[in-house]
DNA sequence: CGGGCTTTTGAGGTGGCTCAAACAGAGTGG
DNA sequence: CCACTCTGTTTGAGCCACCTCAAAAGCCCG
């Protein structure tokens, strides 16, 4: 509370921050060590387990956060059940809808997730008075608009097996983005259940599964457990992502 | 440059904004005279015939837009030529992607359209010094999102019939506001052509047309001629979007 | 080592596509 | 005012990608 004692220097930044993703390339980065403290007063970090909802579509909005570690995924859904998700948020991605009243998405954990959260009422007083701020969440706004409208094509033109190679290519880039153009192959753990994989790329869970089982017959990709998948020839996944 | 002579008033608003929708509902509206006096400096009104690019997937973006007249459609196209609708705009919507070099997006004129144009740099350099400009754009943005992700839940899982429901609905509620939730019949003229409004529901034509003439054949609309609908049952409407 | 998951795989059905022909409007020129 | 054309639309017949339904196979954890 009593800031009295603390110089201007870095060692100022709260422990958390330090490694937060969100003060890097997220949000937070446009904040220096003065706001960062006055910014920190106000949120807290959560936790919750894959599956749980952090936020459900209708509901009334009182937080936001970041994701400090794990995925989120926003899904919305049509009366009869019907499920469609409409985006993925890694780390150090900011969740929710600025402004907004009532969510219009579902946002649930996909894996075991930390989040940086702030109240509604804190963050837009921020925002308000830190144009900064408000650049930075623009930025991911305009990040979000890009990244829905890449996949309405792939929901809209591509083919099931297009899908699947385009998904697998845009999470191997993401998890990955050091490596993006060599040709090495590339491993790494899915987000997402088969059904989520499905929900996600507007097909049923047996195409994603059969789809995957020819991009490994064809010696694109290798299925090393159900979450493991390895990328063997990126040139190839490419050239069938449409 | 010199304001000596102009007092604060009203009457100092360009010409052209005075009855431009970009003042009152788009970005112009936070503006002040003043600022919307120099901000007009940058400005150039220009039309364009239906039909014509505005702006080129992959081109360099030099110029950003408002649109005050028509609707322009944002396009990508896949390498063998098929192509998704990611957006419409309408007046008073900012079209052009912010902060980016090169457009994701091909712009084209749905209809004869009016933009009022403003270079990049200009624009810009505004948003940079005006942070209430800046939240303009941060709440398209955001209204962007939430419409592409709309969109995404139609194109992944709702059925051609659903797709085209929901299209009609969206359209009819934009064209007429006011007469959201009354149940008389509601006529208006479609902004886009069978092979685009397909490019849009990621349909093809002869399934647009088929389901157009289902539900005009089941008595929920009329097709007064190729462009003319009127919506006669508006509640069966929204009970077939899904 | 059994019981409850998720995933894979198979067999058959169907919604929306492809291909193709007929039709309608809006110009255009005779 | 009527062909004549050009483009956009409607409609039909047949097909295929993906869905549905169902069973088998892994995988994980007691």
């Amino acid at each position: 509370m009593s800031a009295g004692r603390q110089d201007v220097h870095n060692s100022n930044v709260p422990a958390l921050c330090q490694s937060c993703e969100a003060r890097h390339n997220g949000m937070c980065g446009v904040l220096n060590a003065d706001e960062l403290l006055a910014f920190a007063k106000h949120t807290r970090v959560v936790r919750h387990g894959a599956g749980e909802e952090l936020l459900s579509e209708g509901a009334s909005i009182t937080a936001y956060s970041n994701v400090m570690r794990g995925v989120v995924k926003l899904i919305k859904t049509l009366a009869d059940g019907r499920r469609q998700i409409v985006g993925l948020q890694f780390a150090p991605d900011f969740v929710g809808r600025l402004y907004a009243d009532e969510s219009a998405v579902t946002a649930e954990a996909a894996s075991d997730v930390e989040l940086c959260r702030i109240s509604k009422r804190a963050l837009e007083r921020m925002v308000a008075s830190n144009p900064m701020l408000e650049g930075r969440l623009l930025k991911q706004a305009l990040r979000d608009v890009d990244e829905a409208r890449e996949w309405m094509v792939a929901l809209g033109r591509k083919t099931a097996s297009e899908k699947l190679a385009s998904f697998l290519g845009q999470i191997g880039r993401y998890l990955d983005p050091m490596v993006a153009q060599d040709d090495r192959t590339l491993a790494f753990e899915l987000p997402l259940t088969r059904a989520e994989i499905a929900d996600f790329l507007g097909l049923t869970i047996g195409t994603v599964s059969r789809e995957l089982s020819r991009l490994k017959r064809d010696g694109i990709i290798e299925i090393r457990s159900r979450r493991k998948i390895e990328i063997i020839d990126r040139q190839r996944l490419q050239q069938r992502s449409g």
